[in-house]
DNA sequence: TCCTGTGAAATACTTCACAGCT
DNA sequence: AGCTGTGAAGTATTTCACAGGA
């Protein structure tokens, strides 16, 4: 294993581990290429394919053992441990993100937020007290904190951005509608209803003119 | 023009867009393929090659006339004209959309707001009313909706899907975190914060192996 | 028989590199 | 001198198709 896996596997990885997750639910135990790729609408092939990179789990004329492919899966992405995450920025889409309530359960925890509001610091959200924004990089290196989430409006998000940078955090999920500029080694994961829905009218515009 | 137009340059015009809408805020007139890339991280030949499957659209020597290509993009990516929005799901990510206040200048208007809890439905959210997701489809229809944005929990999502494809609508933007069966002529973008932070784990874990 | 794992083939996408215009 | 537009070259990714094990 291990030559270099590319990034669009990445991406289909956490998809085949939630369905497996799913599957594990259901009791299933076993499950082929076929009907993974049916549940997903992914190709067997691409599945297999996929799984390859990272070794053999299945037994041919069967498929893949459920559990099992789930743990491995959960090693390879790095999900048999906890996350340490920081929020910034606890506006409407902060709070929903941390109501949530998805991200605990896969071994994200948010350990501390932040703001830069004066009016919000010191209160209470959840178990959290919201602290100033500048004093991300004191509790990232005290807490450990892994991962960064930022929420906050797109006039900060650069500056934001550029701190969890100078934090050495590696990773970041960004909500903020910008083209972040980060070091080469960051993986920033960028989420943007807005670039979405202009997706999607490219391709509604060329229905009604096919 | 118009051949097949790769997936991925469709993803890419909305960024393009984008950032000539901020430079011409900043009242620059014209943008090379390299400084344009230079925001995005983007290889200017990308840019050049990206734009040429729709026509030339600069000047050799100088580059493109900001204004000018971002008209062309406006008529690219059909964002000449309105769209109708449903959202389906008024929790904290529902709200969150709906405050966040970017759609709307961008040409995206959501006209109608459903949910499943008898205890929501009638309340206002801004100007809207919260229908009985019940009434989806009469709505689709009367006020001639063309793009749905599903924010309900997972157990629900695929039923709300299923409606709006029945509602033939054809553009659906997804919260919910599921994998959502959809006929193949459907558009559907996800959004899911989890299988975001479960691709930046994996690059993570190989960090502190290397 | 059914399904995996995988080279090889096919396809898709990106980058190069340069002719040609300003 | 500088930059676009674009075939051609180079990579990357997907799909095929089949050997081989359960």
């Amino acid at each position: 294993m291990a030559a270099l896996i590319p990034e669009v596997v990445i991406l289909r990885l956490p998809l085949y581990f939630r369905t497996l997750a799913l599957l594990k639910e259901e009791k299933t135990e076993i499950v082929s290429s076929q009907e993974l790729g049916a549940r997903l609408q992914i190709t067997p092939a691409q599945i297999r394919k996929d799984l390859s990179y990272f070794g053999k789990f299945g037994t041919q004329g069967k498929g893949y053992n459920v559990s099992q492919l789930l743990d491995e899966l959960r090693q390879i992405l790095g999900l048999d441990r906890k996350w340490l995450v920081a929020l910034v920025g606890v506006g409407r889409l902060g709070r929903a993100l941390l109501d949530y309530g998805g991200l605990a359960p896969q071994g994200f925890h948010v350990l501390a937020v932040f703001d830069s509001d004066p009016r919000k610091i010191g209160e209470k959200v959840g178990e959290l007290v919201i602290q100033d924004v500048h004093k991300l990089a004191a509790t990232v290196k005290n807490q450990g904190i892994n991962i960064g989430i930022v929420a906050v409006p797109p006039s900060e998000a650069q500056a934001v951005i550029d701190c969890l940078v100078s934090c050495r955090i590696k990773a970041i999920l960004n909500y903020a509608p910008i083209a972040p500029v980060v070091p080469s080694d960051m993986r920033v994961y960028n989420i943007d209803p807005v670039l979405a829905l202009q997706t999607l009218t490219y391709h509604l515009k060329s229905l009604n003119t096919p």
